[in-house]
RNA sequence: GGCCCUGUCGUCUAGCCUGGUCCAGGACACAGGAUUUUCAUUCCUGCAACACGGGUUCAAAUCCCGUCGGGGCUGCCA
């Protein structure tokens, strides 16, 4: 099944309908492309399938654009069916003048009732249409119509086509049926338009969804009937729901601009992605990775992955889409961030999720070695509010489980005490600090000083060291905090 | 119902084409432990799969057949 891919040939494409948001599986299928593309040094085509103008939107395909852009998947050239009605046009007229399309006058419900008794008869529901006979060129003017292709019903001809990622795929032609085209000279449908673009867009290889499979046999009799050569197909397991589904909007987000929303790094996405239904060969990458000590073996950043793209390697069976290792993916490459990205990325969600008066660059780059560690998306700095805003809680909080309020009191009062501005000014000095009031005040108890110098800075009993938190607000504030602990304890 | 695709740990996968090096490897997740003032990090350890049944073979996760399971499509949507 190994077919040879010749380099200079190679032109692909991704072809969305503007009728939703860039869905996360399709999102991929364009990464797969663009990745198949940039390793064969072929093009890559984004073309806006907007035939159906009933469902179309303008902001989808902004969506869509933005989408795309925002991952880095650049594109060659841009199409939108709508702006190409007259190619279509064209070669719907062909069909219909030489007689292998033609008109249907059938209603829904004739559709319908036919279909509902070839299921009762155990056959497969298609349309064998009595007009094709007549073979009518141009409507009827009173009738109400739909063009369709004239396929043989009694044809003993299995298409096969073979598929990079499958291998041999059959299908009975007599199967098909008359399928649709078009709902009149001006108006293609998918099939019809698809088959026209590969065409005049010189496309080579048809990288899709599984679900488009199906498609495949009809879209290959349009090209006969139209006399274009046959394609290279490629179809793409799908991304599955927990419950092994495809993917779709009850199994959560599933739109790509949703994570960005959710401070999900575009690198992270494209490498989660691409390890959903392929994965480089073994000793290629280990190779490589054995050489940079500490790396994270399911890392790839675009350019690896466009080097050791191979389609023939991309699953057959659909993937389940886990949250949990894009989590953890994503805090890989939040903890790869240089300084000035890692504030770039950081400082809109801080701004959205905790509105501070102001943030100052150097305080991001103080905060930085806190944060990395504990996010998994960039909108989880909303933990973090205390970094930039004064707590608010419960005076019991403070009480560490071994002590009492009277125990709190005279650990904040110590430290209070105990900590001049200048001692705040250096980590260590503030740590030996605390742990000479803990080993003469408590006993050696450490907890019992820690515990409420961190409630009364951060106002949780989960943060990070409350050392590391004085080192990082100013000294005004961590004074200010803990005298308002104090007051609080005195109230 | 019909047709098509598909089946390795909970999940993503390596291995399968070219049978032995696989009592099946890695990652995520999960569990336990170490460090520790809490959380996180880090480190260590553990748990866990070739869907099932036949066949071919000295030998099968790998080849063949069947069964069962899962998914997709079945539009005058794309």
């Amino acid at each position: 099944m190994y077919n040879l891919i010749m380099v200079k040939d190679v032109r692909v494409r991704i072809a969305p309908s503007p009728t939703g948001f860039l869905h996360i599986g399709t999102a991929r299928t364009a990464l797969f492309n663009f990745l198949f593309a940039q390793h064969y040094k072929g093009g890559f085509v984004l073309r806006i399938e907007d035939t159906d103008l009933e469902r179309s939107e303008k902001k989808y395909e902004e969506d869509i654009i933005e989408g795309l852009q925002w991952l880095g998947i650049e594109w060659d050239e841009f199409y939108r069916q709508s702006e190409r009605l007259d190619i279509y046009k064209k070669y719907i007229q062909k069909l219909l003048d030489e007689g292998k399309a033609f008109w249907c006058y059938h209603s829904i419900e004739e559709l319908e009732a036919e279909k509902q008794e070839q299921m009762k008869r155990k056959e497969a529901p298609r349309h064998i249409c009595e007009y094709k006979v007549k073979s009518q060129k141009s409507k009827v003017k009173s009738k109400e119509g739909i063009i369709r292709l004239a396929v043989d019903e009694n044809s003993t001809r299995i298409i096969s086509f073979e598929d990079l990622i499958r291998g041999t795929v059959e299908w009975e032609q007599k199967l098909v049926g008359d399928l649709s085209i078009a709902k009149d000279e001006n108006t293609p449908l998918y099939n019809l338009a698809v088959v026209v673009d590969d065409y005049e867009m010189k496309i080579s290889h048809v990288i899709r969804g599984e679900d488009h499979i199906s498609n495949t046999p009809k879209q290959i009799l349009i090209q006969e009937a139209l006399g274009f050569n046959a394609l290279e197909y490629a179809h793409m397991p799908l991304i599955l729901g927990i419950d092994r589904s495809k993917l779709s909007k009850r199994h959560g987000a599933t739109s790509l601009i949703e994570f960005r929303e959710q401070g999900y790094l575009p690198e992270a996405m494209i490498n989660f992605m691409a390890l959903l239904g392929w994965k480089p060969k073994h000793e290629t990458w280990n190779i490589e990775h054995e050489a940079q000590k500490g790396r994270q073996e399911d890392v790839f950043n675009l350019d690896e992955l466009v080097h050791h793209f191979d389609i023939h390697r991309v699953h057959k069976s659909g993937a389940v889409f886990d949250i949990k290792k894009l989590n953890w993916m994503n805090n890989q490459y939040i903890r790869g961030l240089p300084s000035e990205q890692f504030e770039s990325a950081v400082v809109p969600f801080v701004l959205r999720e905790i509105q501070p008066e102001k943030v100052e660059d150097d305080f991001v780059e103080k905060i930085k070695p806190i944060l990395i560690e504990r996010l998994e998306k960039l909108s989880d700095v909303k933990e973090f509010e205390y970094l930039f805003k004064a707590p608010e809680y419960d005076k019991s909080l403070l009480v560490w489980r071994k002590s009492d309020l009277n125990g709190a009191k005279k650990a904040l009062e110590l430290i209070n005490g105990k900590l001049s501005l200048e001692d705040l000014e250096n980590k260590d000095t503030v740590k030996n600090k605390l742990d000479e009031i803990a080993n003469q005040e408590f006993g050696g108890d450490r907890g019992a000083v820690y515990w409420p110098l961190r409630v009364a800075l951060t106002g949780k009993e989960k943060s990070p060291d409350p050392v590391v938190i004085t080192s990082v607000l100013t000294k005004e504030q961590t004074l200010i905090r803990i005298n308002h602990a104090l007051k609080k304890l005195n109230s």
